[in-house]
RNA sequence: GGUCCUGUGGUGCAGUUUGGAGUGCACGCCGCCCUGUCAAGGCGGAGGCCGCGGGUUCAAAUCCCGUCAGGACCGCCA
């Protein structure tokens, strides 16, 4: 029960929460602090609604009684303490929307703790208030339903996640966040050092080199719930801060790690649903990109791939004598037949061939399914008979169905394809339950630089494939790109929610991917020497993972942006509207870095005709 | 760096396409009335740099250029 003794001598303010109350506190005298929700005046009775962190009662005051005057005076958001009774309310008068709805509490002293401005906007939610002005007053926006739902979910996340890990036998150790650069590909934050005039440390992108070093040092079974910081452009899902659920563990392969992360993650999804996730499902990467274009796929919607290379074989088509032919289902958007909502028209499919112009593909081909197989299309004509029949017996196509080709380099058709399924197929994140996927067997490296040297896809201390080491040695140019890495992401709804691999724990092995990438030794030395000494003292076998907890968190809470599961986040330009932060600092601050700001270039004057 | 969308009393919108008086709706705010409301109700009232700057025009919230802020996306985020 809420009620407590002051028992070190401070005053208790409250004896109980308002949101709690029941029938079954009928006749109990209670105490209670809170916010103004609402006021509702009839002159001889005030009905105020008090808002705590629990909920919502009915506070009935009779201003004409001595000491309660304060009735018509209080305003929405003033802060007040109540003491009354808790009675049930009149026949006809309960609310049944509201928890506390039965009882109401009748008020025998009400006093103003402080008096509030009316905010800036409601905190009521029936209209939703502008974004920028929500964050200016993120602290009124805090005490709206939405925000105190999310943040208390992202508590729920964690408190999951630290005991999952727990129970797998992790321990949770900090990390430096004033650290030298890490060789994540992303810009660093970077702060410059006071006692080390002209030298700076970098904020950490992640805690990657410190958890590989706390598996030499013999921890064996690491997690954090680290705060990580890259200075990359924001987005719906990216902020300049963000949290990981980042994990390391010894002797360990990949299936170890993807057990682990699946029970912790399983284990939060459990804690905010109630209900255990479907099965986590599996895909190599190399079948991600051909069903769904895409190394993140969301699978909770079908329109997957479909190859025509055999289809078209033959073709005289000279559009379709490519690389890849591939193509989309999209149900019920052709013509005709099944004419409805669905029905894109021709300027929509202009715009549709001008989407995937732009993400690269040489030209889209649509063609709408009729009866008995019939297809109108700009190119029909260039198909054979034969060809259109097989076209649609490989897609699986109905009358009134819209077939959506692309031909070209493969990789080029899938990424064009994957992204016109999402455009057109992709549920509302309130939809189609939580779909966690594994994406397994990603590629070592993800393309070739200007030298034709290869770029890794994760990070260079990733253990490639146990049956392509030998490809290393021999490959040269693209088919080092076939050379695959035990490294792995988690999906969820066609977010990424993280990543990870086994890590090269041999320094041989290390030195030959520096080479391989063209890292120097003197270069490798520099720039994390302090993991490559470590690994001639005894490193052990190991593999880890990280899992963005504001992305995890968004989707549980059916929310399309992270900025709703953050406190205090920042605009997509990178400022707080709250603090008013990025700000000029002071020159002396300036001075004792040994610091100077450079005069910015100017924009050049827009030209006067 | 780029593309697209948005900016109108404290809040949320309409008005911009087709230039013609700051016109309108809802909420909030202030005052008065009101003893069973819960989006309380009734009467009255206050509140505007139409983001900012420039241009076109007899006339600009409206058209043009620039700029600032916000959002979505591309680039970027190995």
């Amino acid at each position: 029960m809420g009620s407590r003794a002051p028992g070190d001598g401070t005053v208790v303010m409250r004896t109980r929460m308002a949101g709690e109350l029941r029938p079954s506190d009928e006749g109990t005298r209670v105490e209670l602090c809170g916010w103004i929700a609402s006021r509702r005046d009839h002159g001889g009775i005030v009905f105020l609604d008090l808002r705590d962190a629990s909920g919502v009662v009915q506070v009935v005051v009779d201003p004409s009684v001595a000491g309660l005057e304060a009735g018509h005076r209080v305003r929405n958001e003033w802060v007040v303490r109540v003491v009354g009774d808790v009675r049930a309310r009149p026949d006809g008068t309960v609310n049944p929307e509201l928890t506390t709805g039965e009882i109401e509490v009748a008020t025998e002293e009400l006093q103003v703790l402080n008096e509030a401005e009316p905010p800036p906007f409601p905190v009521d939610e029936r209209v939703e208030a502008d974004e920028v002005l929500r964050l200016r007053y993120r602290y009124v926006d805090l005490r709206r339903d939405r925000m105190q739902r999310n943040l208390r979910l992202r508590a729920t996340v964690n408190r999951a996640i630290r005991g999952a890990m727990d129970e797998q036998g992790f321990s949770e150790v900090e990390t430096p966040l004033l650290i030298a650069s890490t060789p994540e590909g992303a810009r660093d934050f970077v702060v410059p050092s006071r006692l080390q005039p002209g030298s700076f440390y970098a904020l950490p992108q992640s805690p990657q080199l410190f958890k590989q070093l706390l598996m030499v040092g013999g921890f064996d079974r690491y997690y954090q719930l680290a705060r990580c910081m890259r200075d990359e452009d924001l987005r719906a899902d990216r902020q300049f801060e963000f949290t990981q659920l980042d994990a390391e563990m010894s002797f360990a392969d990949g299936d170890d790690v993807i057990g682990v992360i699946t029970e912790a993650v399983a284990a939060a999804a459990e804690a905010v649903t109630g209900e255990a996730p479907a099965p986590f499902g599996r895909l190599t990467w190399h079948e991600a990109m051909e069903r769904y274009g895409s190394d993140k796929p969301d699978t909770r919607f079908g329109m997957e791939l479909v190859d025509l290379g055999e289809v078209f074989a033959a073709t005289e088509f000279r559009a379709f004598q490519q690389d890849a032919v591939k193509g989309i289902r999209v149900e019920g958007a052709g013509s005709g037949v099944g004419a409805g909502d669905a029905v894109m028209s021709r300027s929509q499919l202009d715009a549709l061939t001008d989407r995937a112009k732009k993400l690269g593909a040489a030209g889209l081909v649509w063609m709408r399914v009729g009866e008995h197989g019939a297809i109108d299309s700009p190119v029909a004509k260039f198909l054979s008979e034969a060809e259109q029949l097989a076209l649609v017996d490989a897609t699986g196509a109905e009358p009134g169905d819209l077939l959506l080709l692309v031909a070209g380099e493969r990789m080029l058709v899938n990424r064009v394809l994957g992204t016109l399924r999402l455009d057109l197929g992709r549920p509302p994140v309130t939809e189609g339950g939580l779909q966690f996927l594994w994406v397994v067997d990603f590629p070592l490296f993800e393309a070739l630089d200007d030298h034709g040297r290869p770029i890794p896809a994760h990070h260079p201390f990733t253990m490639p494939h146990a049956d392509d080491v030998s490809l290393l040695d021999s490959a040269t140019g693209e088919d080092l790109l076939k050379v695959r890495a035990q490294a792995y992401d988690l999906v969820l709804n066609g977010w990424e929610l993280g990543s990870g691999s086994v890590r090269i724990h041999r320094r041989d092995v290390q030195e030959r991917i520096f080479t391989l990438l063209g890292i120097s030794t003197e270069d490798a030395q520099a720039r994390f020497g302090f993991l490559l000494d470590a690994f001639r003292y005894g490193a052990p076998p190991h593999a880890g993972f990280a899992v963005g907890i504001d992305r995890l968190t968004a989707i549980l809470a059916g929310e399309e942006n992270i900025r709703e599961v953050i406190a205090f986040p920042k605009t997509q330009s990178g400022l707080d509207p709250l603090t008013g932060a990025p700000g000029p600092i002071d020159p002396a601050q300036l001075d004792e870095l040994g610091l100077q700001i450079a005069p910015r270039a100017k924009t050049p004057e827009p030209k006067t005709p």
